[in-house]
This record gives structure tokens, sequence and C-alpha cells, in this order.
DNA sequence: CTGTTAGCGCATTCAG
DNA sequence: CTGAATGCGCTAACAG
């Protein structure tokens, strides 16, 4: 902080009025002569005089700071929701302190002390991927603060909740899939304990299932990650089997275009003799050769929903109100790394 | 803030003993006794006291926050100094308030103003493309505030600052596609306010006549900003000449892969026909076909850089220490978009 | 060693 | 309408 900052009791001996009054005129409170009023807040200006926000926050007990952690924020798409948690925010004059967990739970439960030490107002949270027991966030709950977890579910912790139907997401691209004549499709799958890889595993399978398709485990491919080099590495795994896949549908983009390069790589067609569809359009996805099918995620919504409702939380007094728990529906984009529908 | 926090004063009210000596156990004052001590902390423990961080600012005058400010935090760039920043602050206890100004200078100024009534003890700002004098970067200085300038300059701005040196990158570059025997090389520059651009832009062209290049305006093009959009509508400007370039020297990855798309729908060879490179070298660019040539930049080490600066300015008493001008190296990476030099 | 006092900057009683 | 007093939670200076 300055060394000098303005007060509002310098004000006061400035003019020889009292502190309150000084206060009473910058609130503009109804209790004050017109007239003082505007030396007041002249002189205030002229003196450069701005609250300090630290002093209001200990009186008030709110610091108009909301928490953010998400596990990267390197990554497209949680800047992206970061993105839209601004937008939401911004405009009711709340700031946001945000924090990476690097994917690791003690990093997570890191931040998320210290964050409750500074005393925000509330946090959006999007858990680690090694985030394996909710007693860090339930402690935060308990003590009152208004929480919501975005994007990745905490299966069995109860609170307000906004994810994306990754399992409708899933359904689509396979059904899609399976309708243009794909007969052998593989999965390669992300973290195995992140709920939105399990739900995309789920639609696969289901997809499967309900088409009579018959689910082969050496059809799943699980990777260290969900970067591009895990799908290098899934990719080759798949390549590996004596019957090659005709369709691979991956937990995100980042790994369908690692495969894409192996595939390419091995001479193998795109989307003749292999299709290929990724998972959360990143925007670069239409620009690869051949441009990448992919389920694009309202993942900026997603942010903007999930400042919303807890904003609205802040802005109500009701304690017991019900959590919500929202679903976002994603949407298949078809682009040329698929084959078409026959007509 | 929760409703009920515990203080200090009610752990002394339990105890009967003074705030203060509850202060000092806490703190382990060396004016305490070993066993009273001991009692305050485990009671502490048990009714599980926490520090008020915002009295204690309002006590020291400093909040252990750290301003950030980029221009957009969905862009990898960004992110990724925002991942150095946070890896250099977060053992030394600094938390971060982060903000993007989305490019508008308005929205800058703003977000600035919050940020210092919060008193953050210092600031990390890029600029943004629309920032045309630093009026609010200046009166922030003057009253006092700690703040490093990183990636974008603000030429004429006294201040700490850190950026790249993207003249010597685009030199390289450029020299890269003259020894490959490219005869006629275009620019397709970025936002042409932003310090960065201009360096791009002067080193392209000292590379042109250092080695005796003729200069052509028709090979310079500027888009609208710095998107693959942008790429793409450049990119068909430059298709329309009489003569075609034998090679594209972009602002950004994001315009190189915008370009790379149209040079394709063309039926132009990448490279024997047209070399491509491109700035920043984002991880997708690896995958790309033919895989991008580009500039890379240590962005995550001028986020390191520049928060080291900020902490070591933080923790020095001396005031008039003269600033500090780092400058980055970095470096070409040669793929495929680019002819291969003859042995 | 320990308690009392004061004050960080401010808004909000309560008396005038 | 205005001023004095009080307290948010905490530490530091000052007395014991």
């Amino acid at each position: 902080m300055r060394k000098n900052q303005v007060t509002i009791t310098d004000l006061a001996r400035e003019l020889n009025v009292s502190p309150s009054t000084i206060s009473r005129a910058l609130n503009n409170s109804p209790f004050i002569s017109e007239e003082r009023k505007r030396v007041i807040l002249d002189l205030a200006a002229k003196m450069k005089y701005s609250p300090n926000q630290l002093a209001l926050s200990l009186l008030n007990k709110r610091t108009k700071i909301l928490g953010v952690v998400v596990p990267e924020i390197t990554s497209y798409y949680f800047s992206t929701a970061i993105n839209g948690i601004q937008d939401k925010v911004g405009s009711s004059g709340y700031k946001l302190m945000i924090s990476q967990s690097n994917e690791s739970f003690e990093e997570e439960i890191r931040i998320l002390e210290a964050m409750a030490l500074v005393r925000v107002d509330g946090f959006l949270i999007s858990p680690s991927s090694n985030t394996v027991n909710f007693d860090h966030l339930e402690k935060l709950r308990d003590s009152g603060f208004p929480l919501v977890i975005f994007d990745r579910d905490c299966l069995g912790f109860d609170i307000d909740k906004v994810v994306v139907d990754d399992y409708s997401g899933a359904l689509q691209a396979v059904e899609y899939l399976i309708q243009t004549g794909c007969k052998r499709i593989a999965h390669i799958s992300g973290s195995t304990n992140l709920s939105t890889a399990k739900h995309r595993k789920n639609g696969y399978i289901d997809a499967l299932l309900k088409n009579n398709f018959e689910v082969l485990e050496e059809l799943i491919v699980c990777g260290e990650d969900s970067s591009s080099e895990s799908g290098v590495a899934s990719m080759k795994k798949l390549l590996e089997l004596e019957e090659l896949p005709d369709a691979v549908f991956c937990y995100n983009d980042a790994i369908a275009i690692g495969a894409m390069s192996v595939i390419r790589e091995n001479g193998i067609k795109i989307p003749d003799q292999i299709s290929l569809v990724g998972f959360d359009d990143e925007p670069y996805s239409s620009y690869f050769k051949p441009s990448l099918t992919s389920v694009w995620q309202p993942i900026y919504d997603l942010g903007l929903l999930s400042a919303k409702i807890l904003l609205d939380k802040l802005n109500t007094d009701v304690e017991d109100m019900k959590y919500r728990f929202e679903v976002l529906k994603p949407e298949l984009v078809i682009r040329d790394s698929s084959r078409k529908l026959k007509e």
C-alpha cells in the first residue's frame, strides 16, 4: 500500500469538521447540508481521496473479491471459462482472485486456504484431476463460504454445480460415427478420476450398446493425461492392434491432434480409413488438416452461469436455498476428419 | 466473509487472558511462557482460529496481493506468462488478482483503478493494444505503486520492463528465409500500435535491407487484429498480387495458421512454393500439416522474471533504484513449413 | 512475562 | 444537520 494515502481524517482536519461529516458527504447521506457536501466533495477530488477498501471490508465483513480456482489457466478451455466469469462479475464490482492448482490436490487445498484467509466472498472451483476427496470443499461450505463447482463434478458432494453434459456429447459423437458407417470405434480416454472422462466414456459405451455394437476392451485406451503427447502414445497403441479401428473418439481435441499426427505418419487416410472425433472444439480445430470434427462445449456460458449463481447466492439472505445443478448442452461440430452422412 | 469468525478476542475471553497475550502466542513472540503458549495454540487449533488478513492488511498497509492485467487470458501466450508469474509468486505468499482488459484502453483504466482501491501491493501489466497514452500508469507509479510492464513495451514511459527481443526474432526468421533461397518475402503484421508488431516489422525490414533486398509495400499486409481470421483475410490479399510471394513471415502463429489454410485451399505447396513462418510457437504449431516453423518466445520466463523484479522491488526499502529493462531472447524453431538449408 | 492503550480507515450509533 | 464515541481484528508501544 502507498505511504501517504489521503484519509477521511485528512479531509476533516483540512475543513475543520468531524470525520463523520466527511463520511456522510462521501456516501451522500441525507443528513448533511448541500453546501457542505459540495465543498467536501470538491476537496476530496482535489486531494485525490479514495476510500480504503480494506477498512471497508473489515467493517462490512465482505471483500467483494471472488476466489477462482482452476486446474490450469493455460488451457483454452479454462481460460475461456474464466473469461465468462469475468464478464459476468465485472459489472457488479467484484474482483477475481485467480489461481491454478496445476492438477495437484495439495496445491488446491493450499490455494483455497489462502483465499479463505483473505476472506473472499465466495468461490468458483473446478477441482483438480487428483482431487479424490472433498473434505476441503466441505470445510469451506460448512464455514459458510458460498461456492460453486464448475465443469468437473464432485460426485457425492452436495453443492451448487454447473457442468456440461459430457455424456450426451459423447453419445452424439459416437452415434454419428455409427451412422456414417464406422464399425470398429475406439476411444482414447482422459485422466481416469475426472468426472468428465467418466461421462464421456459412458456416453461412448452406451452409444455402442444402444446400437448393438460390442464394447471391446482393446479399443479403449487411457493415456497418462489429456495432452497431445498422450494422444500420440495412445494412438500408437491402437495402431498395434491386429485389426485397426475405423474410428477414434477422443477425450479432447489435444489428444485428437496427437492421434491425428500419428495416423498421418503411418500413411493412414483420415477419414477414409479412420474417422477422428475430438471434444472441446478448440479454436484451431477447424484449421487442422483435415479439420477436426469435435464436440463444442458452451464453456464461456458455463463460466457466465457459474458466476451468476454465485452472485445470486451472495445477494440473497435466505440461507437454505436448494443447491442448483445446471447441465449445459454440448453440440457436435462436423468437419472433415469424419466421414459424411450418406444422403 | 463468514458470520462467525473466531477472533483473537474470543480466545482471550475463553482463557481469561488479554488479547495481546494471545497475539504473542500466535506470533510466537519470545515474551511469553512456553506453557501458556502451548495452551493458547492448542485452543486456537481446537476453535479453528484463523487470522483475519484484512485486519492485518489494514494495520501493515500491505495486502500481499499483486494485480495482474493482461489483454486477454484466453490466449496461450498470456496465460503462460501468468503461469510463470504464479509459479514465482506462489511460494512467497503473494496472491494474484488477475484481470483482462480485452484490448480496451478504458477497461484497462477501470481495472487498474479498482485494483488500486483494493490496495494491491504492486502491479504486473501488459498494456492493451489500444493503450495510446500512459497517464494512468504514470499515476500509479507516482502514487507509489511498484509496477512492472511486461511483454508489450510502453515506449517513452520510464519504468521496470521485461520484454522479448521481437526485433531479433524477426531478424532470425527472415534471414533464415533468405538463406533458404526465398526471394520475395511477404510480411503479415499485427495491430499497428503494438510495440511487438512494430519491432517484428522492423526486424523483417532490416533483414531484407541487410541482404540487399528491396522492401516492397505490396508485400506488407496489416490485418484487423492478430487472429487466425485476420490471417485468412491478409493471405487472400497477398494471393491477389501479380507476382506471388515465395515466403510469408507472420506476426504470430494464429495468423500463420489462417494463412496456411488459405494457401492450401489454393493448391499452393508449402514450403515448395511458399515458405511460412509464425511467431510464438504455440503448443499446436508442431501438429499442423505441415508443422509450422515459428519463433519461440520465453514467455513463461518472461512472467517469472517480471514477478521476480516486482518482488525484489517490494522487498527493498531503497526508493530510487534504477528501473530495469530486461530483454529476453527468442529462438527460431525450424519445422516443415519452411524450406531446409542447403548443405 | 502480561495487561492496558492506542490506532490502522471507516461507518454507524448516539447525543446534541 | 453535526460531532463524539464505538468497534471491525489485530499488533505494537507502553506500563507494570
